[in-house]
DNA sequence: GTTTATTGATAGTAATACTATTATAAACGT
DNA sequence: ACGTTTATAATAGTATTACTATCAATAAAC
């Protein structure tokens, strides 16, 4: 094993882009901007118009790059997915004690660990996954883009807990069910202490939610 | 108290149609018909020109029971949770153990109760609700849409089942967050099973989808 | 120094999400 | 029975969206 920690990079199915925006500026520049421009006016106002304006470029580049808008989130989220893993492996190196393991998982599930990655604003990103990530499977011909693999990130974190869920109990049935209810339900419980405070029980203070899933799981997984 | 059961009728704010659909034949074609057609073809592919061709009429007359393609997803959303919400009268009056009304709670929110009612399809109704409801709230104009009362419905039903929780265990301190945690999750664990199994650990059977979640919730309100 | 790839600039198209207008028919009050 | 309101049909039209196509300019690669 190296003695360094990895560098991050993300690690993305080449189904859902046309061109690797990884490789130019201008790649960089539309996912970095997108971020921003999604955060602020939401996934349904938002457009490669708008994006191609701030940018200082055109439609038509940007088509270069992605097919439509739906592929654009689909890259955003992927990207996510990449940067929860490896933050997960820079938590969770060398803890034996799975339990805090699971705790560290959450509390990388329901904060950005930091402000910026590269251009990056992760805090925005955090948000727009809250609101908007969801729009990325909840689409018709998901069937289709399943099959070339583009959830692949997605279905790669929850495979990971999952593990970690096994590690504290290796009997325990419903793993996967039980992870994606806690990380859409992060996502929700945030969106909701935000928008629609009837629904939940929390404020904008990550400390409790934290607390509420971490406890959520531990008894729900602990043998009767 | 009458000794008959209530007759169902949507009790839905007005802010949300600009002519009740109740009211007229056309207006109840417009929900039956878009329930179906969204269960087919998914909300980003609907549109009122696709239904009006569906049921008959013109664009321009849907436009005058609804301002838009959102405004009617929000409609069929809050029919839903009044439906939910006779459906929870229904099977929990007079029955004393709360845990047996979180039960049946579980149960009318896991499965369609009926295939229809009047000429709402209740399968299509429920099948829109898991893949497309959230779509009714996580929109940037949120905020004003519930100054307007909007998501009073679904407010209501969180509210109900959150005082089941309470009598079970009166001092739980996050009944709201514990509700829409499992609502939500429900939903989503019904479209993985069908369409993202990676994510979930059940089948299309939802015996273990209740039992999950019941069981979720007795173990996390139980009393240390 | 020529090929190759990338972007910019521009134009164009089909579909979407509406709004407006007018004619007609049904329903409603007196 | 008559005039008035109301609902719908039929049609037309507009601004925006979601793309696709073309071609010149430029930069990078060989």
């Amino acid at each position: 094993m190296e003695p360094y920690l990895f560098r991050f990079s993300a690690n993305i199915k080449t189904d859902i882009f046309l061109k690797d925006p990884e490789t130019s500026q201008i790649g960089t520049a539309i996912i970095n901007q997108s971020i921003d421009l999604i955060n602020e006016i939401g996934f349904e106002e938002f457009n490669f118009k708008k994006l191609s304006a701030r940018i200082g470029t055109t439609e038509a580049t940007i088509y270069r790059y992605f097919e439509n808008k739906h592929k654009l989130l689909l890259y955003i989220t992927s990207w996510y997915w990449c940067w929860v893993e490896y933050q997960l492996v820079l938590h969770n190196t060398n803890i034996t004690d799975p339990q805090v393991q699971l705790k560290n998982t959450i509390k990388v599930l329901a904060t950005p660990t930091a402000q910026h990655y590269a251009d990056v604003n992760l805090q925005n990103l955090f948000n727009i996954i809250c609101s908007e990530s969801c729009k990325s499977y909840l689409i018709k011909n998901v069937d289709d883009l399943n099959k070339y693999g583009v959830y692949f990130n997605y279905k790669k974190i929850v495979s990971i807990i999952s593990d970690i869920i096994k590690l504290i109990n290796p009997t325990y049935m419903y793993p996967h069910m039980l992870v994606t209810t806690v990380i859409e339900g992060i996502h929700n419980q945030k969106y909701f202490a935000e928008h629609l405070p009837a629904l939940t029980d929390i404020t904008e203070d990550p400390e409790y939610l934290i607390n509420f899933y971490y406890q959520l799981i531990i008894d729900t997984i602990k043998k009767a």
